[in-house]
DNA sequence: TATATTAATCGTAATATTGCAATAAATAAA
DNA sequence: TTTATTTATTGCAATATTACGATTAATATA
């Protein structure tokens, strides 16, 4: 055990799973709001910024590369990131319509 | 290692990752749409409905007891589950608030 | 009281995640 | 070409997560 049964569930659950488990963690929290900050491509300064070391913020950048949520582009010895706007609005509309499901008319029992 | 540096995070950046990281995984979210889905508490039949065991189930709930974000109530034998409707808008507002940052007025550079 | 029903807890195995030191790879600059 | 700079990868240790069988706890019912 110890994995996850995703063949058990839809794909819609598990995409919602998958997109929340990458934002599941504070240093990929700090990564996206530093690239939304700058509001453009942060080049080299992202270990200094988080205070992480530098092998453990390239394995983050990874996660979020692989999800596609941010994307690298080589700039001489260093890489540039920013955020994958696409990527970004397909989340926040996966995310919302998940967040906003309707709590108005259940009846009250707990 | 293995155990999450969150003091060098903001409250906020662990708030969201704590947030989403329950969000993480496909059978809480299936949880979450079934509580939804009959706007009302659910005594019991979560274990059919998902296809885990249920000392599984029982502990993914327990998750989401601990978050807040449902609660339970004993109906006899058994234990009937609804959503906590305040945490669950608490939750709704953080997460859009991360979500909805600004993408508009950046530098294209990647 | 004895038995059934339901959910929680315990214990454990398998796998995943986090973090970093060491190293490699790739390019820039001297 | 050598050296510096920057990022990725490898390897590993520590911890966390997922899942479930077995058991326990608690209440309802016969």
């Amino acid at each position: 055990m110890g994995l996850t049964k995703n063949e058990i569930f839809t794909d819609e659950q598990n995409e919602i799973a998958v997109l929340s488990k990458v934002i599941g963690h504070p240093a990929r929290v700090a990564i996206l709001q530093h690239l939304f900050k700058i509001n453009s491509c942060v080049c080299g300064d992202l270990v200094g910024e988080i205070g992480l070391a530098q092998p453990t913020i390239s394995q983050h950048l990874k996660e979020l590369k692989q999800l596609g949520l941010i994307k690298g582009t080589i700039e001489g010895t260093s890489v540039c990131y920013c955020i994958d706007r696409e990527k970004w609005l397909e989340m926040k509309s996966v995310m919302t319509e998940f967040l906003n499901q309707d709590l108005s008319k259940g009846k009250e029992c707990c």
